[in-house]
DNA sequence: CTGTTAGCGCCTTCAT
DNA sequence: ATGAAGGCGCTAACAG
C-alpha cells in the first residue's frame, strides 16, 4: 500500500502540499495539484483512514448500537441509518448490546475507544438516569433512541407510547368492544409499561374494569405472540385484541384461525408498529403506524450535529398514527 | 481523555511497560504492574483504538456490506455477524453497498482505508469475474457470500441454488402437479437464475414443458408477490405455485384469498427461505430452508482464520433443506 | 503558494 | 525486568 510520502516523492512535493490536495485545506497551484493527482493516480494511493483520524481527531464515523437485528421494525431502521450515515458523510459502525445495559456499556466504550464522533443508542433495559449520567460523562455526544430523557431533550428520541396504545384501544371502546384483551411486550420494558398504561387509561375513561387476566405477555415475536394467543382463548372471551406488535399480532392470526375464529367477525385485532407485513395479512391488520425512519433520521441528523458542535434543539416525542385496515369490526358478539 | 503518558507519569514507569501490561506482551515485575493498573484505574485511561490499529498494523475490526437490511433473511444474517464477530474479538462495521457495484467497491475501499482485518461482502450484482479480480487484488481477506466463486473456493460461501429449487419443484411434480407457476426473483440475478434452472430442470426431467408465462417476476417483497400472483391469476391456471422467497409467498397468500382461492385445496403454494413467519402463516408455508445462519458463521470463521494468516480451507456449498408444512397437498384439480 | 516541524497515541525492537 | 527511541501515516500550525 502506497503511503503519502511515496506520493511526495513522485509529485516532488511536501507532505503539507499532498495533504492540502487531498483536504481541499488551504491553496494549491494548479499544476502542482495536477503533479499530486498523477502521483496519486499511478500509486493508486489511498490516505490511511486511521492515521487521518488519530492526526485530526475526528474518524468521520457514527456508531449505532442495537440488541435485535431480526425483524422488519430493526430492518427499516437499520437501512434508515445506513442512509442518514451515507448523507451525512459518515462510515456506520453497528454493535450488538445484547439487551444488557452492561453490554451497552462495553459497546459505548468501544465506539469511543474508536473514536467515533458520535454514538446513537437503541436500548430497552438500560435505566433512566444511568442513561443520563452516561451521556453527560461522555467524551462524545450521544442519543438515546426510544427513550424521553427529560433533564436532555436534545439527546433522545422517543414515541408518545402512552398515547398510542390509548388510541387504538379507545378506538375499539368506539366500535362498541368491551371485552378487549391485551397481549403486551415483556412487561419490565418501559415501553410496555407505557403502552399498558395507555390502555388501561383509555378502558377506565370509558368506566371499563381492567381485567388482569385479559392481559397476557409475549416476547416480541410471532411465536409468542401464538402462544400467548392461545392462553387468552383458554382463559378468558373477548371480542377485541391489541398486540403491542405487529409480530404478535401475526402469531394470533394463527392461534384464533386453529380456533376456528374469524377476524374480524368474532374477533377484532390491533397491532402495533405497522411493519410492512401488516397490508398483505389476511385480514389486512390494523395497526399503529410508528415513524421508524423519521425517528432514525433524526436521530442521525442531531448526532452528527452534535458532532460538529453545531446547535442542537430538544426532540419531542414522534406520534404513533392509526392505520384502519380489515381486522377491526364493531362488536358483534360479547 | 487521559493518554499512555499520564498513566506512565502517574505509575513511574515507561511507554514500553505500559504497553506490556496492556497487551500481556514481554515480563512485567508482578509489583509494577500492580501499579500501573492503578493509574490506568485512577485516570479512568482507556487506549485509543485508532493509536493501536495505526501502530500494530490490526484493528480487530471486520467489514459487513450489504444492501438489504429489510427482511427477516438479513436480520438474520447480521445477528449472526454480530455474534461471529463478538466471538472472535472483532467489532463488526456494517456498510450498506446499495445494491450496486460501484458502490460496493467503494464500500470495500472505506473499510480497506480503515484498516480492516478482514472484509464480508454479500453482493447480488457484481459479476464473478470482477469479484475474483478484486479479491486478488486486495491487500485484506475478502469473502464473497451467496456465491461459489470456483476460482477461490475458499473466498466463497454459497447455497447450491439449482439443486434446492429442484427439490421443491420436484416434490410438487410427486404430488401430481403439473401446471406449476412460479414468482422469482429479479431475473438479473444470478441467484434467481440458479434457482429457474433447477424449476426448469425440474419440469423437464418430468417431460413437463415450461411455459414462459407461468413465470413472473417479483422484487423479493411482500407486495411484489402479492402484484406477481395476481398477474399469474390473470394470465394462466395452475394447481401450484412455487415462490423463490418466503415474503413473495406472504403476497401470493393474500392474492390468493382475494381470489376466492384456498390453500392447498386449489392451490399448494412453496415459498423459499424458511423465514420465521413461514411455520406461522395460515396455512403454515411449506418451503426452503436456508441455513443463514451456519454460512454466516462459517464466513466470519473463515474471515478471521484468513485475517490470522491460518489455513483457511476451501468451502463447499451449502445445501437447502425441505420444509413441509401445510400449503401443498396432493393435486385436486388440473 | 509551499515546506518545516511537531505532534496524534500507541507499538516495538534494541539496549541495558 | 525495564527504558529509550524510532516509527505507524497523516494533520496542522507556523514560517517563508
Amino acid at each position: 500500500m502506497a503511503t503519502m510520502v511515496d506520493v511526495c516523492r513522485l509529485a516532488g512535493v511536501s507532505k503539507a502540499t499532498v495533504s492540502r490536495v487531498l483536504n481541499n485545506t488551504g491553496p494549491v497551484k494548479e499544476s502542482t495539484r495536477q503533479a499530486v493527482y498523477e502521483a496519486i493516480q499511478t500509486l493508486n494511493y489511498r490516505p490511511n483512514g486511521l492515521a487521518q483520524a488519530l492526526a485530526s481527531h475526528r474518524s468521520d464515523t457514527v456508531g449505532l448500537i442495537l440488541s435485535n437485528f431480526t425483524g422488519s421494525y430493526f430492518g427499516t431502521l437499520l437501512r434508515q441509518a445506513t442512509r442518514s450515515a451515507d448523507e451525512a458523510g459518515k462510515q456506520l459502525i453497528v454493535t450488538d448490546g445484547h439487551d444488557d445495559p452492561k453490554r451497552e456499556l462495553d459497546a459505548v466504550n468501544m465506539l469511543v475507544d474508536r473514536r467515533c464522533d458520535a454514538i446513537v443508542l437503541y436500548s430497552r433495559h438500560m435505566p433512566d438516569d444511568q442513561l443520563v449520567q452516561l451521556i453527560r460523562e461522555l467524551p462524545v455526544p450521544l442519543i438515546a433512541m426510544n427513550r424521553y430523557l427529560q433533564a436532555i431533550p436534545d439527546r433522545s428520541i422517543a414515541l408518545a407510547q402512552v398515547s398510542a396504545a390509548h388510541m387504538a384501544t379507545e378506538y375499539l371502546l368506539n366500535l362498541g368492544h368491551r371485552r378487549i384483551a391485551c397481549i403486551t411486550r415483556p412487561v419490565h420494558q418501559p415501553t410496555a409499561q407505557a403502552r399498558l398504561q395507555g390502555y388501561r387509561e383509555a378502558l377506565l375513561a370509558r368506566g371499563v374494569k381492567v381485567e388482569e387476566t385479559m392481559i397476557e405477555e409475549g416476547a416480541n415475536t410471532i411465536p409468542s405472540g401464538y402462544e400467548a394467543c392461545k392462553k387468552l382463548l383458554d382463559r378468558v372471551s373477548f371480542s377485541a385484541l391489541v398486540c403491542f406488535t405487529d409480530y404478535m399480532a401475526e402469531g394470533a392470526y394463527r392461534a384464533l384461525s386453529e380456533k376456528g375464529l374469524r377476524i374480524p367477525d368474532d374477533v377484532s385485532v390491533f397491532g402495533f408498529d405497522d411493519a410492512p407485513v401488516a397490508a398483505y395479512m389476511v385480514p389486512a391488520l390494523s395497526t399503529i403506524h410508528v415513524p421508524i425512519e423519521e425517528m432514525t433520521r433524526t436521530a442521525f441528523e442531531q448526532a452528527v450535529r452534535l458532532a460538529a458542535g453545531k446547535e442542537a434543539p430538544p426532540i419531542a416525542p414522534f406520534q404513533g398514527r392509526m392505520v384502519l385496515r380489515e381486522s377491526v369490526s364493531v362488536v358483534r358478539k360479547n
